[in-house]
DNA sequence: TTGTAAGCGTTATCAC
DNA sequence: GTGATAACGCTTACAA
């Protein structure tokens, strides 16, 4: 006799128990898995975890039992016990940006392979906001961070996070020193091409749309607009480069800006898709024809970015692949003991077309 | 002597405990509270939550002891005594999507202001992803749910969800009567707006890209299409309209198919952003011009549909509504008895450019 | 008004 | 090999 044969009635008893009142079920647990099988809890436990030895006829039987009778382990109880949730934090200025977005989504799908689930929150593009999530998440005991932070402090993260010991990987965003991990863009090399692009194309007076500062996509694509006007020999005057939001609008008002000026750039490149928009709106304001009064060049290819007029010359990337390599990394320090900091860049290329001057007549 | 007086030195050994190895600080528990105070964990727990007759006194001395201690309840072993999580279940197709990030950032915003938080899980544009989800957020006693599904089977719904009491409202794509709520646009509206709009130009060979008809949005838009040309006495042959993916390229495929017809229309409406740049994209192939060979209207305004080549007519809304009132319906689901069923229609406008042929020279 | 004890569903440390 | 038993950190009858 198996010991489900043996407990047949019992089992019966069981499954009836769990199908009872209105259809509201209360799922079956591991007690109950026990007793259906005629073991203990803790054997139930092993057998299921395949943790210990036990003979095989009784872990078969577990086992069985707890095919038939739908055992599902509760996380919540299991998370208590041991510590350990199996849950990750992901912190974004504003998940409905698309950028985010594909991250997000990138990060899900490699967490979700492996078994972790995802907590989202949205800072709301403020540092008080990420505060809160991140206090929120680490009250929840999740077993890792994807941060994209709006600049938070280093004495506030460590106090915040880095006291608690919970792995935390920075992505997009960077704070050095800060973490087990980060994953940024290859910022230098896009900007390096976009500016390289427009130089060869004979322009030289060439202006600059920055986007903020806070963040590291803003300050590291500065840096690398003047490394690279500098090593080609050409001087930028100061009032080229603009440093602003990332919002349309920013773009649009610096570009307007730029117009105005006594002596107004040729070419214009801009850190973002979304300065890039208004920077286009400020040049039909103002009727200067792209490229030919000024040749435009952006980071982020956008998927419209082929149906715009004119078509954009961007720096194209896999924005899903940020997210991705940061749920990589975030996954091994959560799972060796003393992790390696690391840092990733993703590849980024020129895509040209249009709004540089290239094919054009 | 107040509690805390009187256990002063308790107290600092308390904190000391706290602090102790290296910087991992183990947060404090009711239990370290309760002692701090002197009183026992029940007292502490309904000092803490406000339940029962204490006096002021001891309630007092306990919210002390909780703020010198940094006492944060712990959400899992709360959640396992409730049996409430106050975390609710959000399920896409594909988060990466403009319009379901927008979703997702207006229905999280509201949930976390009244203190929910939000899991997350991507379905991957499968049915069976879609159940998959489903199943680990039941499992991990979500208090509700949030779907926008891509066409699960009722019986499958009722099987996985509906049995077991767990609410949960649809939005964007509806099963009809499965659930205690449901949130989508005036696709009804929104169709007629573009039809009409195009009538009123004078089209009479008006074709529709009419999208996936697994979902709601794109079988009531069908639906819209033929009531708005059938009320205004035109006949729309069957060739013209066409049903296909949501896809980009599916755009452009239909839309050369629909060039290559003996008798190609004149105007065409789309039933998404996504169809409308891949049909423009088969006109630029096809040498037709917007909007003189080819009228083209279009759900969903996009950001950057004002910068197209012709800027384009569209159907406008705020898609993080969606999400937000999704998210308000879950939450007076969540928290009466008996939830009575509602449906809630996101409100369209249509906005004219230049891709229907207004303001054409 | 407050304390004791049971229990939520697991896993881990012991004995046997 | 397997089974009691004790946590994990909280809430809630029930007693006092």
């Amino acid at each position: 006799l198996t010991p489900i044969e043996q407990y047949g009635s019992l089992g019966n008893r069981l499954r009836n128990r769990l199908t009872e009142s209105h259809g509201k079920r209360r799922s079956a647990t591991l007690a109950d898995v026990a007793a259906f099988a005629g073991v203990s809890a803790s054997t139930a436990s092993r057998a299921l975890n395949g943790r210990g030895e036990l003979s095989e006829a009784t872990r078969a039987a577990v086992i069985e039992a707890a095919r038939q009778l739908g055992f599902q382990p509760s996380p919540l109880a299991r998370s208590l016990r041991t510590r350990t949730t199996f849950t990750v934090g992901f912190v974004v200025p504003d998940v409905a940006s698309p950028f985010y977005a594909a991250a997000l989504k990138g990060a899900q799908r490699e967490l979700e392979a492996v078994g972790y689930r995802v907590m989202l929150m949205d800072a709301e593009l403020s540092v008080e906001g990420e505060v809160d999530a991140l206090r929120t998440l680490l009250n929840h005991q999740v077993d890792g961070l994807l941060l994209a932070t709006a600049g938070i402090a280093p004495t506030t993260f460590d106090e915040i996070v880095a006291s608690t010991g919970t792995p935390c990987v920075f992505f997009d965003s960077i704070l050095p020193g800060a973490s087990v991990g980060a994953v940024a863009l290859e910022n230098d090399l896009g900007t390096r091409l976009l500016v390289e692009h427009l130089l060869d194309h004979g322009h030289e007076r060439i202006a600059f749309l920055a986007g903020s500062q806070a963040e590291t996509s803003g300050s590291e694509r500065l840096v690398a607009f003047h490394a690279a006007a500098r090593e080609r020999g050409v001087e930028i005057p100061p009032e080229l480069v603009r440093i602003c939001s990332w919002e349309h609008e920013s773009g649009r008002h610096e570009t307007d800006a730029l117009l105005k000026l006594r002596h107004p750039p040729t070419g214009l490149v801009s850190s973002s898709v979304e300065l890039a928009l208004g920077a286009m709106a400020a040049c039909r304001e103002h009727g200067v024809g792209l490229p030919d009064d000024l040749a435009l060049v952006t980071f982020d290819d956008a998927y419209f970015g082929a149906f715009l007029e004119p078509p954009l010359t961007a720096i194209a990337y896999e924005p899903t692949e940020v997210g991705r390599q940061a749920a990589v990394l975030l996954v091994e320090a959560m799972q060796s003991r003393e992790p390696e900091e690391r840092e990733v860049r993703i590849p980024v290329t020129l895509v040209t077309r249009r709004s540089c001057g290239c094919g054009a007549a």
